[in-house]
DNA sequence: ACCTGAACACCGTTCAAGT
DNA sequence: ACCTGAACACCGTTCAAGT
C-alpha cells in the first residue's frame, strides 16, 4: 500500500472510532472522511461497506477481549468466571451503540467481516461455558452461540435503557440464574 | 374532528401498519402518505412523530393481546402459561420489525404514547409472573420489568436473525429454564 | 494507484399558501 | 380547521476527472 494511502486507512480508522463511540456505529460516514481529512470517496475505497468498517475497528479491540477471557479461564470460580465474561462483552458493546446489533445479524451471515471478527470471541465464550459445565455449576444442553445472541440482546437492551446502569447485571443474573427454582421438576 | 380529517387519520393508520409489516417501522413516512393519498403534513399533523404513529398502531392491537393474556390465566399450568405469553410477545413484535426495540427504549421514558400502550402488556405479565411464583414454578426476587426487556431483547435477536426460526423458543427456554442447576447452591 | 468532490437519489421536517 | 407540496437540510453512494 503507498504510504499516503495507509495515513488516510489509518486516520479513517481512528476517526470511526471516535464517532462510533461518540455517535454509535449509524454514525454519519460523510463526517467521519471529513474529519480524517479525506474524500468521501476515499473512505469508500478503503471501507466498501459501513461493516467494513465497523469490523476495522471492532478487531483492534478483540485482543484485548480475548486477553481478558484467558485471565478468567484461570478464575477460581467457573461459574463467576462465566458471568464475567458476559458483563465484559455487554460492557464493551455498550461503547459502541449499534455494534451488538450488528453482531447479531452477522451471526446468520458466515463469512462476513463482522462474524470472522466475533468467532474468536465465541470460542473464548465456548471455553468459558464448557469449565463451568464441567464443574457442575451449568447444566448441560446450553449453546454457546444461543448464549452469546442472548448476551448481545441484552447488550441491546441496555443500550435502549441509558439511565438505568443496573439492567445489564439484572438481566445477566436472570439468564444465569435462570427462572425455575427447581429445573428438574415438572411444571407446577 | 372533520369527516374528511377522520378518513386521512384511518388512512393513515392503515398504511402504515401495511408499512411497518413489510418494511419495519423505520419505513419511510413519505412513502406511507403517498399510498394514503395525503400530503406529507397532513400525516405530521395527525401523527407528529414516528413514535405517534407505531403507538397508534400498536394500540390497535393491545386488546387482542391482552385477551390473550386473561386465557392464559385460565390455563392449568401457570409456568407453561407465562412461556407461552412470553412467547406472544416475541412472535407479535416479530411482525413489526423495529418494535421491540422502541419498546425498549420506551420503558426508560414515562409518558411516552409508547409506554402508555405497554403499561398494560406489563400488567398482563405481571398477573401472570405472580401466578407462576404461587405456584411455586419461578422463583421469588424476579422482576416484571427485567423479564418484559429481556423479552423485548430477545425479540430483537429474533428480529436479527430471520432464517433461525426456532432462536426464539432456544432463548426463551434458556431464560425460563435458567442456567443454573441447582439455583440454591454456591460456585463450584 | 489513489484521491477528490460534484452529482444523483432519497428521506425527514417545516411552513407559507391554499381551500 | 385542515390540507398541500415546495423548500431546506442531510445523508449514502457512485463515478468522471484529476494527480
Amino acid at each position: 500500500m503507498r504510504a499516503d494511502a495507509r495515513r488516510n486507512y489509518e486516520r479513517l480508522l481512528a476517526e470511526a472510532r471516535t464517532a462510533f463511540t461518540e455517535r454509535g456505529t449509524d454514525a454519519s460516514l460523510e463526517e467521519i472522511a471529513r474529519r480524517a481529512g479525506v474524500g468521501i470517496g476515499t473512505l469508500y475505497r478503503h471501507f466498501p461497506h459501513r461493516t467494513a468498517l465497523m469490523s476495522a475497528v471492532f478487531q483492534g479491540e478483540v485482543e484485548a477481549l480475548l486477553a481478558r477471557s484467558r485471565e478468567l479461564l484461570a478464575a477460581p470460580q467457573p461459574c463467576t468466571a462465566l458471568l464475567e465474561w458476559l458483563r465484559t462483552i455487554v460492557a464493551h458493546a455498550s461503547t459502541y451503540r449499534g455494534l451488538s446489533r450488528a453482531l447479531m445479524a452477522a451471526q446468520s451471515d458466515d463469512g462476513s467481516a463482522l462474524s470472522r471478527c466475533s468467532m474468536p470471541m465465541q470460542a473464548a465464550g465456548s471455553k468459558l461455558l464448557d469449565r463451568a459445565q464441567r464443574a457442575g455449576a451449568v447444566r448441560e444442553g446450553v449453546d454457546i452461540v444461543d448464549l452469546m445472541q442472548l448476551t448481545n440482546a441484552i447488550a441491546l437492551a441496555v443500550e435502549q435503557s441509558p439511565d438505568d446502569p443496573e439492567l445489564a447485571d439484572r438481566l445477566l443474573a436472570l439468564t444465569l440464574q435462570g427462572l425455575k427454582a427447581r429445573p428438574a421438576e415438572a411444571d407446577a
